[in-house]
DNA sequence: ACGAGGATGCTCT
DNA sequence: GAGCATCCTCGTC
Protein backbone atom coordinates (compact mmCIF):
# COMPACT_ATOMS: atom_id res chain seq x y z
CA UNK A 1 0.00 0.00 0.00
CA UNK A 2 1.27 3.30 -0.65
CA UNK A 3 -0.16 6.51 0.44
CA UNK A 4 -0.39 10.31 -1.70
CA UNK A 5 2.95 11.08 0.24
CA UNK A 6 4.78 8.46 -0.22
CA UNK A 7 4.10 8.26 -4.43
CA UNK A 8 5.19 11.89 -4.29
CA UNK A 9 8.52 10.90 -2.70
CA UNK A 10 8.86 8.32 -5.47
CA UNK A 11 9.55 10.85 -8.20
CA UNK A 12 12.79 12.75 -8.96
CA UNK A 13 14.90 14.60 -6.03
CA UNK A 14 14.81 17.17 -8.53
CA UNK A 15 11.08 17.65 -8.79
CA UNK A 16 10.43 16.26 -4.92
CA UNK A 17 12.95 19.11 -3.24
CA UNK A 18 11.02 22.21 -3.86
CA UNK A 19 7.72 20.58 -3.36
CA UNK A 20 9.02 19.51 0.50
CA UNK A 21 9.60 23.07 1.49
CA UNK A 22 6.88 24.06 4.02
CA UNK A 23 6.41 20.37 4.87
CA UNK A 24 6.55 19.26 8.50
CA UNK A 25 9.39 17.38 10.62
CA UNK A 26 8.65 16.22 13.74
CA UNK A 27 9.90 13.83 16.30
CA UNK A 28 9.37 12.54 19.83
CA UNK A 29 5.83 12.62 21.38
CA UNK A 30 4.14 14.56 23.90
CA UNK A 31 5.90 16.25 26.43
CA UNK A 32 9.52 15.41 23.98
CA UNK A 33 7.80 16.32 20.75
CA UNK A 34 9.19 19.06 18.42
CA UNK A 35 8.19 19.91 15.09
CA UNK A 36 10.03 22.34 12.15
CA UNK A 37 8.77 23.27 8.73
CA UNK A 38 10.97 22.72 6.16
CA UNK A 39 12.30 26.06 4.59
CA UNK A 40 15.62 25.00 2.64
CA UNK A 41 16.36 21.42 0.84
CA UNK A 42 19.15 20.31 -1.36
CA UNK A 43 18.73 17.67 -3.92
CA UNK A 44 21.59 14.73 -4.00
CA UNK A 45 20.84 12.00 -6.85
CA UNK A 46 22.83 8.95 -7.60
CA UNK A 47 25.31 8.03 -10.39
CA UNK A 48 25.07 10.91 -12.42
CA UNK A 49 26.00 13.65 -9.23
CA UNK A 50 29.64 13.46 -7.92
CA UNK A 51 28.39 15.53 -4.87
CA UNK A 52 25.98 12.56 -3.92
CA UNK A 53 26.99 10.77 -1.41
CA UNK A 54 26.07 7.44 -3.55
CA UNK A 55 27.59 8.65 -6.54
CA UNK A 56 30.18 5.72 -7.11
CA UNK A 57 27.56 3.19 -5.49
CA UNK A 58 26.00 1.54 -2.28
CA UNK A 59 28.65 1.79 0.77
CA UNK A 60 28.01 0.96 4.02
CA UNK A 61 27.09 4.56 5.08
CA UNK A 62 24.94 5.33 2.64
CA UNK A 63 22.91 2.34 1.87
CA UNK A 64 19.94 3.98 3.55
CA UNK A 65 19.77 6.10 0.17
CA UNK A 66 18.77 3.13 -1.82
CA UNK A 67 16.27 1.79 0.63
CA UNK A 68 12.24 2.70 -0.52
CA UNK A 69 11.36 6.30 -1.19
CA UNK A 70 10.29 7.69 2.80
CA UNK A 71 13.23 6.42 4.10
CA UNK A 72 15.32 9.01 6.58
CA UNK A 73 19.10 9.23 6.10
CA UNK A 74 21.21 10.29 8.52
CA UNK A 75 24.73 10.82 8.35
CA UNK A 76 27.79 12.25 10.27
CA UNK A 77 29.31 15.27 8.92
CA UNK A 78 32.68 16.64 9.50
CA UNK A 79 32.89 14.12 12.43
CA UNK A 80 30.88 16.23 14.45
CA UNK A 81 26.98 17.02 13.51
CA UNK A 82 24.18 15.00 12.17
CA UNK A 83 22.48 15.98 8.59
CA UNK A 84 19.04 14.31 8.14
CA UNK A 85 18.05 13.90 4.32
CA UNK A 86 14.60 12.39 3.12
CA UNK A 87 15.01 9.20 0.92
CA UNK A 88 13.43 10.02 -2.58
CA UNK A 89 13.34 7.92 -6.36
CA UNK A 90 12.00 4.18 -6.39
CA UNK A 91 13.48 1.46 -4.57
CA UNK A 92 16.84 0.93 -5.32
CA UNK A 93 17.48 4.07 -6.14
CA UNK A 94 20.33 6.08 -4.84
CA UNK A 95 18.76 9.65 -4.12
CA UNK A 96 17.97 11.75 -1.28
CA UNK A 97 17.29 15.34 -0.40
CA UNK A 98 19.13 17.29 2.37
CA UNK A 99 17.08 19.16 4.73
CA UNK A 100 19.17 21.85 5.81
CA UNK A 101 16.89 24.66 7.38
CA UNK A 102 13.35 24.49 9.25
CA UNK A 103 11.05 26.85 11.49
CA UNK A 104 10.31 26.02 14.85
CA UNK A 105 6.46 25.28 14.92
CA UNK A 106 6.22 23.40 18.04
CA UNK A 107 8.77 22.09 21.05
CA UNK A 108 10.47 25.40 20.86
CA UNK A 109 11.67 25.41 24.66
CA UNK A 110 12.35 21.91 23.99
CA UNK A 111 14.71 22.51 20.72
CA UNK A 112 16.43 25.66 23.05
CA UNK A 113 17.44 23.11 25.80
CA UNK A 114 18.79 20.27 23.32
CA UNK A 115 20.72 23.54 21.21
CA UNK A 116 21.87 25.17 24.29
CA UNK A 117 20.75 29.08 23.01
CA UNK A 118 18.10 30.66 22.68
CA UNK A 119 18.63 31.34 18.54
CA UNK A 120 19.61 29.74 15.62
CA UNK A 121 17.90 26.98 16.54
CA UNK A 122 17.43 24.79 13.35
CA UNK A 123 18.66 27.18 10.44
CA UNK A 124 21.57 24.46 9.30
CA UNK A 125 21.57 20.94 9.22
CA UNK A 126 23.42 19.61 11.99
CA UNK A 127 21.93 22.88 14.17
CA UNK A 128 18.35 21.31 12.58
CA UNK A 129 19.32 17.38 13.58
CA UNK A 130 19.95 18.57 17.40
CA UNK A 131 16.99 20.72 17.78
CA UNK A 132 14.72 17.48 16.73
CA UNK A 133 17.31 15.31 18.66
CA UNK A 134 18.04 13.12 15.26
CA UNK A 135 21.00 11.12 15.45
CA UNK A 136 22.73 8.27 13.95
CA UNK A 137 20.21 5.59 15.51
CA UNK A 138 17.12 7.44 13.15
CA UNK A 139 19.52 6.06 10.41
CA UNK A 140 16.93 4.22 7.95
CA UNK A 141 13.40 4.31 9.49
CA UNK A 142 10.17 5.10 7.25
CA UNK A 143 9.08 8.94 8.01
CA UNK A 144 5.66 7.73 6.66
CA UNK A 145 5.04 4.78 9.25
CA UNK A 146 4.53 7.33 12.21
CA UNK A 147 7.71 6.32 14.18
CA UNK A 148 10.36 8.39 16.18
CA UNK A 149 10.33 10.83 13.42
CA UNK A 150 7.71 11.93 11.17
CA UNK A 151 7.35 13.83 7.90
CA UNK A 152 3.95 15.72 8.01
CA UNK A 153 2.32 17.64 4.66
CA UNK A 154 2.50 20.97 5.29
CA UNK A 155 2.22 24.65 3.74
CA UNK A 156 3.82 28.05 4.55
CA UNK A 157 3.26 31.64 2.45
CA UNK A 158 6.62 32.91 0.90
CA UNK A 159 8.66 32.81 -2.68
CA UNK A 160 11.11 30.03 -3.59
CA UNK A 161 14.22 30.48 -4.75
CA UNK A 162 17.25 28.33 -5.99
CA UNK A 163 20.87 28.32 -5.94
CA UNK A 164 24.01 26.52 -5.80
CA UNK A 165 24.01 23.76 -3.03
CA UNK A 166 26.49 24.79 -0.57
CA UNK A 167 29.28 23.52 0.95
CA UNK A 168 30.21 20.96 -1.91
CA UNK A 169 33.55 20.64 -4.15
CA UNK A 170 32.04 18.92 -7.24
CA UNK A 171 28.87 19.94 -9.35
CA UNK A 172 28.84 23.51 -8.09
CA UNK A 173 27.02 24.58 -11.05
CA UNK A 174 24.20 22.65 -10.40
CA UNK A 175 20.99 24.75 -8.89
CA UNK A 176 19.90 22.18 -6.76
CA UNK A 177 19.30 24.49 -3.39
CA UNK A 178 15.85 25.70 -3.06
CA UNK A 179 14.99 28.33 -0.33
CA UNK A 180 11.68 29.81 1.03
CA UNK A 181 12.22 33.15 1.41
CA UNK A 182 9.32 34.69 3.62
C1' DA B 1 26.06 41.31 8.97
C1' DC B 2 29.88 38.80 7.26
C1' DG B 3 34.23 36.21 6.69
C1' DA B 4 38.21 33.54 8.23
C1' DG B 5 39.96 29.72 10.78
C1' DG B 6 39.97 25.77 13.79
C1' DA B 7 37.76 21.59 15.89
C1' DT B 8 36.54 16.91 15.16
C1' DG B 9 36.15 11.80 13.74
C1' DC B 10 34.18 8.94 10.25
C1' DT B 11 34.46 6.95 5.42
C1' DC B 12 36.68 5.35 1.69
C1' DT B 13 41.18 5.15 -1.16
C1' DG C 1 45.95 9.72 4.83
C1' DA C 2 42.80 12.79 2.38
C1' DG C 3 38.55 14.83 2.26
C1' DC C 4 34.66 16.19 3.93
C1' DA C 5 26.52 17.87 2.13
C1' DT C 6 29.18 21.91 9.39
C1' DC C 7 29.26 24.92 13.43
C1' DC C 8 31.18 28.13 16.59
C1' DT C 9 34.01 31.99 18.01
C1' DC C 10 36.20 36.04 17.22
C1' DG C 11 37.63 39.72 14.40
C1' DT C 12 36.11 43.47 11.33
C1' DC C 13 32.81 46.76 9.29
Amino acid sequence: MSGALRSMLEGDALDVAPKLLGFRLRTGRRQTSAEVAIVEVEAYRGEDDPASHAFGGRTLRNACMFERPGTLYVYRSYGVHWCANIVTGEDGVGQAILIRAGRPVAGTDLMRARRGRDDHLCDGPGKLCEALAITGDDDGIDLLAGRRVQLLPGRLEGITTTTPRLGISKAKEKAWRWVLLT
